[in-house]
DNA sequence: CCTAACCTTTACGTCAACGTTAAGTTTAGG
DNA sequence: CCTAAACTTAACGTTGACGTAAAGGTTAGG
């Protein structure tokens, strides 16, 4: 009772992946992977006729970045949530075309978004000067010590 | 019964703040600053005689390089301990007059502290590469969106 | 067809990092 | 001296982000 597509000579290699690949290729536990689908941060995936999850690339890819996004702008999973539903709306528009009359709804929500993204850019700016100082600072102490461990050696 | 010393004129000009006031240039709650000592991630301050926490400007500047460390690296206030700890011990070092004698046991120290500040800024080199990786995309998808305004404009 | 290895849902558990009363003490200003 | 505003400790509550265990279904290989 399990013919899932498994090989349908048709698509392009869509290799499909049940959870613990995509936990391990995104650095995950399985129950993370689930927990975010629950949460509504990744769409739920296709399922084997039999329940199983299955993915593909795409979503590995799109999980990673998400991974990154989040590390690097220390948001929460909500956050998140936020950041990629703007940006699959926005994918949203690209494919059907633009319902014809509601175009001002359109520039007004594509600006919106526009400064989102600046907003977040800033973000990465500030985060960026963080880093600079941080790595000021450690790299003082760094002398410090070297200094300290050339006056022991010279003792 | 409370003569703190309010402005004993011999001290430079070392104001002494209360809690809020700490909590206010620090971007936290006045129950957060008391929680950061409670788990030791600072040290307890001077206390009025009716044991009213005074704090100076060198633990308000102490507090702000942490929280940076902290937003920066991503770390949890464990971690951060682990990371000042270090460099208090790394301090004490330069105060004290190593005893002789531990000349070879100060030596491993340093040397272990100078490995991990180097795992540090490993660390924050990766963030950097991370910034960058989420910047692009963001100024791609910025680019997307300014390209489909211009569409609607000349429409 | 069997079975071990993987998958599923459900639900309770946990841990860090604070928030929030409550009940009492100190302190600065009038 | 008195009082409101800010401080104190103590203790329980909350929230996010999962961990973990139970009980059962699916799947691939022999």
């Amino acid at each position: 009772m399990a013919r899932v597509q498994k090989n349908n000579g048709g698509d392009r290699l869509e290799r499909l992946m049940k959870i613990e690949e995509v936990a391990r290729a995104c650095g995950l536990t399985k129950r993370t992977v689930r927990y975010y689908e629950e949460i509504g941060l990744i769409p739920p995936p296709e399922r084997s006729e039999g329940g199983i999850r299955l993915y593909t690339q795409a979503h590995i890819d799109r999980l990673n970045k998400m991974l990154n996004a989040r590390e690097v702008l220390g948001f929460s999973l909500q956050e998140l949530q936020q950041h990629l539903a703007m940006r699959d709306e926005l994918e949203a528009y690209r494919k059907s075309p633009p319902p014809p009359g509601a175009e001002a709804e359109v520039r007004t929500k594509l600006t919106e978004v526009d400064r989102l993204i600046a907003e977040h850019l800033a973000l990465t700016e500030r985060k960026m000067e963080g880093i600079r100082e941080l790595q000021a600072e450690l790299r003082g102490i760094r002398e410090r010590i070297r200094k300290r461990l050339v006056q022991l050696e010279d003792a």
